[in-house]
RNA sequence: GGCCCCGUCGUCUAGCGGCUAGGACGCGACCCUUUCAAGGUUGAGGUGCGGGUUCGAUUCCCGCCGGGGUCACCA
């Protein structure tokens, strides 16, 4: 019985930080894919590097995972909302590589046995000098593979490794032409001789990212690997290693790469950038702001704020301090980012997927399908439609994509989604406003936010306290001051003819206050414009808020009532 | 610099020898409107350049130009 072998898929970061938004992609497609074909999607962390990885990193990439809704089939397990995520169904675990050195080592111990691996014992400075005159000469540096000639026999090479003495294991890399086989990019050749000599094994013991990656593929029969294009160059040493270990060549998909608005990097240093900009310019404008008095303002040391102004460092916690302290929002890289600034994870995903893959298909209107979720992913994304140009990071268009999938959400939902927004990130929110003004703000919300974030815009007006609103002074000049038309009464008189009226409705719903509002004005032949204005004014201090039945009844009869008063004392 | 990849509106993209080169975001105008939004209608905007192949090139080939990736005891 012939059956297509099953697709197995996997992700594989590197628990050094958060979750990438590039990263996010790689792990939406390689799922994409894997639920397409009916195959499995593995999450493997690839913690080799003992000096920066982290498990608090790898918790947090698998939180982003989950709460994008990419699940992983096997990997390791993480709880979300109540569920477990991951496992071992195959029995092909551990998926923590630090957890798998023993078996690496007897791959590496066969490599030197057949002569394809030796022990190297340079130290990294003594390379590192050697690179630099090469660089200088405007050369490549290669290693020149003194070491296996050193020591010509495997035997012998044997012996000194497990002699003690600290060493490295390079892999005694082909001197004949390879050929990447490459389903986004079709066959790239390699020339003879391209590939280095490069390190297998480090001298902490621990392999390095591309034999760990190797022997993993393999163990854990891993049929599909799709991966960002910066590793194109990674495949032909990962393709020569499966030569000498006599492994299978899964196939590859490399990703085009997506890159901000300005075509730099997408990089966490970003931030730092931003922030440093920022701090520039409000020393231009103001000299008082000296390295000494920002650290002060900032709350961090000054010779670290000092460094931080010259681009000395990029810490990311001074960048945060400068984006607090100044207002200002700090360019979203990380999933988390993303999720802090109030973005819907359907709309990431949606949003990510049209990075470099499109579904080729028309919608029932005729126009090309681009707004569709993560299910409609999985049963159409296809390897042959990924792109091979490089995409760049329109934040503009994942909020529209925000925006409108707040626009579409039931009020229900939408008051469901804040909630446990706000209970992360603006826990003072809830606690402000009840669950009946959450109600009732939502439906006024939905065609003003674009991210979630934005409510605290929008509602701004009811999260301050009734004498504590401030008013802007060019609206009250405009309109509460204003000498009236021809004819027309004074803010003054419609302020307080307003108040008397709405302190004797009894049903203090926005419907009600617009009714009311709708009669007054026609009863004094008054466009609307000329009553909600100096109403909106009075009662929020500002020009701008959402329609005035809803903004009152938010507010409550007490408070608008107190707020009008305050207003009418402005006229 | 060596090696490798890429090149359709500002951006994301559709296109797989013949199309008025389509859509989305953004932008402009108009309409609607109690503010801000949202919504509706509508407009501007693209095949990097030069050679071929072909009756015909966005599409195939070559060169140029431009962009990117990579050259670690990081992944």
């Amino acid at each position: 019985m012939t059956s297509a072998p099953p697709v197995i898929t996997r992700f594989a970061p590197s628990p050094t930080g958060h979750l990438h938004i590039g990263g996010a992609r790689t792990a939406l497609f390689c799922w994409a894919y894997a639920r397409r074909m009916g195959g499995h999607f593995t999450l493997r962390i690839e913690d080799t590097d003992q000096a920066r990885s982290s498990d608090e990193s790898a918790r947090g990439i698998m939180e982003d995972l989950a709460w994008l809704g990419i699940e992983w089939d096997e990997g390791p397990t993480h709880v979300y909302n109540g569920r477990t995520i991951g496992g071992d169904p195959r029995n092909v675990g551990p998926f923590f590589q630090a957890r798998r050195v023993h078996l690496y080592n007897q791959y590496l111990r066969k490599l030197v046995e057949i002569g394809r691996a030796y022990p190297a014992f340079e130290s990294s400075e003594e390379l590192e000098a050697k690179r630099k005159i090469a660089v200088a000469a405007k050369q490549t540096y290669r290693y020149d593979r003194a070491a296996y000639h050193a020591i010509p026999t495997p035997a012998e090479r044997l012996k000194r490794m497990d002699s003690g003495e600290p060493h490295v294991l390079r892999f005694l890399a082909p001197s004949h032409e390879l050929i990447v086989p490459d389903q986004v990019l079709g066959d790239i050749k390699i020339p003879a001789g391209e590939l280095d000599d490069f390190v297998i094994r480090k001298a902490d013991g621990f392999p390095t990212y591309h034999f760990a990656v190797v022997v993993d593929d393999e163990t854990m029969g891993i049929t599909h690997v799709m991966r960002a294009q910066e590793h194109l160059y990674n495949t032909p040493r990962h393709v020569a290693l499966q030569q000498a270990l006599s492994f299978r060549t899964p196939a590859y998909a490399h990703m085009p790469l997506i890159f901000n608005m300005d075509a730099s990097k997408m990089s966490k240093r970003d931030k730092a950038k931003v922030a440093r900009l920022t701090l520039k310019n409000a020393i231009q404008k103001d000299a008082s702001l000296t390295p000494a008095a920002l650290a002060t303002k900032l709350s961090i040391e000054e010779p670290a704020v000092a460094d931080f102004l010259a681009a000395e460092n990029d810490r990311l916690d001074i960048a945060e301090a400068v984006a607090r302290v100044f207002k200002i929002n700090l360019p979203e890289i990380e999933v988390a980012d993303f999720r802090q600034a109030g973005y819907l994870p359907e709309a990431i995903t949606n949003f990510i997927s049209l990075l470099g893959w499109s579904p080729g298909v028309k919608s029932a209107d005729g126009k090309d399908l681009e707004r569709f979720d993560i299910g409609f992913l999985s049963q159409n994304f296809a390897i042959e439609r990924i792109g091979k140009t490089n995409a760049k990071f329109d934040r503009v268009k994942l909020a529209s994509f925000d925006a409108q999938l707040i626009a579409e959400m039931s009020d229900a939902e939408l008051v469901k989604r804040l909630k446990t927004w706000c209970a992360e990130f603006r826990p003072e929110v809830t606690r402000k406003l009840s669950d009946d003004q959450l109600t009732m703000l939502a439906a006024a919300l939905k065609p003003r936010c674009k991210v979630l974030s934005d409510i605290v815009n929008v509602a701004s007006f009811a999260l301050v306290g009734d004498n504590d609103y401030t008013f802007d002074p060019a609206a009250v000049a405009k309109v509460l001051k204003a000498a009236p038309k021809e004819g027309q009464p004074s803010a003054l008189t419609i302020l307080t003819d307003m108040k008397s009226g709405l302190e004797s409705l009894e049903d203090f719903s926005p419907a009600a206050i617009d009714a009311l509002i709708h009669s007054y004005a026609e009863s004094k032949a008054l466009k609307m414009g000329d009553v909600a204005q100096p109403l909106r004014i009075a009662i929020t201090g500002s020009t701008v808020s959402p329609p005035l039945g809803v903004t009152l009844a938010v507010l409550g009869k007490p408070s608008t009532l107190a707020r009008l008063s305050r207003g009418i004392a402005q006229c």
